[in-house]
DNA sequence: CTCTCAAGTAAGAATGATTCTAACGTAAGT
DNA sequence: ACTTACGTTAGAATCATTCTTACTTGAGAG
């Protein structure tokens, strides 16, 4: 309770309780990566007059300081996580579910012989294929 | 204009000079990858009476049948290109040009030890970096 | 050659995610 | 208490995309 409360201090943002909630919302979670709409759903439970300009502001600012990750996987919506630790992600092609994949070589180094005129600065995997619950279902038909 | 047309009845697909126009546009212009707004603007110009609807159908029934493919490296928008032939791609984190990432290695195999509950079906590298034309406009702030 | 039908197209409405706007609330410092 | 900057809210606006409906067209049947 203490600790994500010094976040916003550490951050140079001022903590509100929506803040709090939407921030708090998100480490709750370790392994999710939820929509705006996700967000505002679930924090409405606690919280029934948020607004879900204060989702997109509050996820906006968190991510231009550097405490969320913007996911960009499903073509359809953006997702966040709070996981800060590079890492990689696959989207199941059945249900759409997102997952962490991690690796070290993939995140370390990534030889590359050709990016043309660019100068690159980072880089992000998107995997795609069956998760489990996917694959089980298939198998019932 | 003998190919493209053949390209059509290869897809199973009826011509159509709507048709025409939007896979010949793309195919034109190797190395672009244009959304459907740009590819909306262009095609109007010989044109003008193709309705955006026809755009949409067009690129969902070329993108089924396999013969272009969707990039998710904008969470703004979809984007198109017809080159088949496996590859990533960088996007300039200034102007948003999106750029062609041929490597053999990362097309090849992609070792991954844990992607958690998911069988893997493919992978597609989103680079970040900037564009030499952005890099010059930065040297003459 | 004309009819019929399936598929394609056009125009605009509808949807969904996201951003913008304007008015109100709130907390810190003077 | 007063000012001020920032946050929040509700709803409007925007943008990409999808849906709906009616019109068009072309290939095959008769």
């Amino acid at each position: 309770m203490k600790k994500i409360m010094d976040e916003f201090k550490d951050l140079e943002l001022k903590l509100t309780p929506q803040r709090l909630a939407i921030l708090g919302l998100i480490l709750d979670k370790p392994g999710r990566h939820p929509s705006a709409e996700e967000i505002f759903s679930k924090v409405k439970e606690d919280y029934p007059s948020i607004s879900l300009a204060t989702i997109y502001n509050t996820l906006d600012v968190l991510t231009k300081k550097g405490r969320l990750v913007e996911i960009t996987i499903d073509s359809k919506k953006k997702h966040y996580e709070s996981n800060l630790d590079p890492h990689h992600h696959i989207v199941c092609t059945c249900c759409g579910k997102i997952g962490d994949v991690w690796d070290e070589e993939l995140i370390k180094k990534l030889p590359v012989s050709d990016v043309g005129d660019f100068e690159v600065q980072g880089w992000h995997i998107n995997f795609s294929g069956i998760c489990k619950d996917c694959r089980e279902k298939q198998g019932n038909n």
